[in-house]
DNA sequence: AATGCAGAAATTATCTATAATTTTGGATCG
DNA sequence: CGATCCAAAATTATAGATAATTTCTGCATT
């Protein structure tokens, strides 16, 4: 992964900024200070500035004029809805990809699905989750809707890392391997049925809050 | 509409090129220099530059670091990807909407459907397409998706000046009148399917070009 | 005539400084 | 004791200036 020595400090301090967001090192709702960050980086509040405009693009931060900016928070709604809206987008990106994938491509998304299965946290099984689905789908050729389908992986891993903060059970993941199958067999409309369903799939976990209580976190897992 | 005085001087920017570019005053592919566009607003370039960063983010837009961002570019491909795009997401916004449709809403659609058959020219139509689509679609309450297909809007009516630059002719909207038949009897599947064809017509249309030659010009009709 | 190089001009990206706004803390008053 | 108002501090927004990069232009060379 190129750590872009040509990109701008700006998109450098977003991709930072939305790493953190996203694993959750930054709390929801929590205040980003233009003048911290641009400490941090060693440059001034200039580029920080159009790294928020860039987050907030992404939906990771929201800005007030004036009163600042802070991360975004999320609820079990906005949840329901990144779900729904991949469901949507990754299922019409589908039936344009299916007659563009090669097996090579259908391999490696193989592949994908194993690392996943073998994964002991949720970072790598997120890693390998986004592989998959953007092997898929990338042959697509709609570079539009790829970008909107990769925004909506960044929202969902965020939920995701929200809810299963450390611990993680491995368990082997069937909807991948239907999905492969369908595309082998060259039935993409099978594929993208089971797609659809496999993203609106909401896992629910108890959490105990800082309080002590015990409240539900939701989360895309698929 | 709100001129939103207390909005940041870098949103006041970045909607009055959204809106040249839109309709087309600006042309595809030429280059916005911040320098310029920062005199002509008595402003610094550093607004300008967050500016850029929205525009970039609606995908009116697109920036090369330290080479400068130009108006983007479009094709007859990406013509059919924000029609697909918008297929499937008003579908799914349209799903969630029908139950907290009210016979006032339906109403007011009526009326933006009248407007749009009465429009002698692109731009009025246009807006009264846009806000026929608008009001049966927001009661969704899904923000996300909601500033989604604003987006989508925004490049259809690109799309839309750039073909139809003056002449328009006026036309009876079958479609609307459909949906709302179908919405009035609470048959919101019915609704969707035809909300899905509709947006998904793509007129054609002979353009002469600056040299002389015809070509055809394609937009989104719905 | 075409190509390549050098310097100039233009443009972008960043930094430092200033102005305006909001938040906060504390003192005063009801 | 609580609410309100004022002043100080913190933070955001913009401006003006500087450094670095790219693009342009003209001239020399092949």
């Amino acid at each position: 992964m190129a750590k872009g020595t040509d990109d701008t400090i700006a998109v450098r301090i977003s991709k930072v900024l939305a790493d953190r967001i996203i694993s959750g090192a930054i709390e929801p709702g929590a205040r980003l200070r233009q003048d911290h960050v641009a400490e941090e980086f060693n440059t001034s509040h200039v580029p920080v500035r159009e790294a928020f405009r860039r987050l907030e693009a992404q939906g990771l931060a929201v800005s007030e004029p004036r009163r600042g900016v802070r991360v975004a928070a999320f609820d079990l709604g906005e949840v329901k809805e990144v779900a729904e809206m991949r469901a949507a987008l990754e299922v019409l990106a589908l039936r344009h990809a299916a007659p563009h994938l090669t097996s090579a491509i259908l391999d490696q998304a193989e592949e994908a699905t194993k690392a996943g299965d073998k994964s002991r946290d949720v970072r790598s099984w997120e890693e390998a989750n986004r592989a998959f689905h953007r092997l898929i789908l990338a042959p697509c050729g709609m570079p539009r809707l790829l970008a909107t389908i990769d925004d909506l992986h960044a929202a969902s891993a965020r939920f995701l890392f929200a809810a299963w903060r450390s611990e993680w059970e491995t368990r082997t993941d069937q909807d991948h391997r239907a999905i492969l199958a369908a595309l082998r067999q060259g039935n993409a409309e099978s594929a993208a049925a089971t797609l659809g369903r496999h993203v609106q799939w909401i896992g629910r976990k108890p959490i105990r809050t800082a309080s002590g209580a015990t409240r539900e976190a939701f989360a895309i897992v698929g």
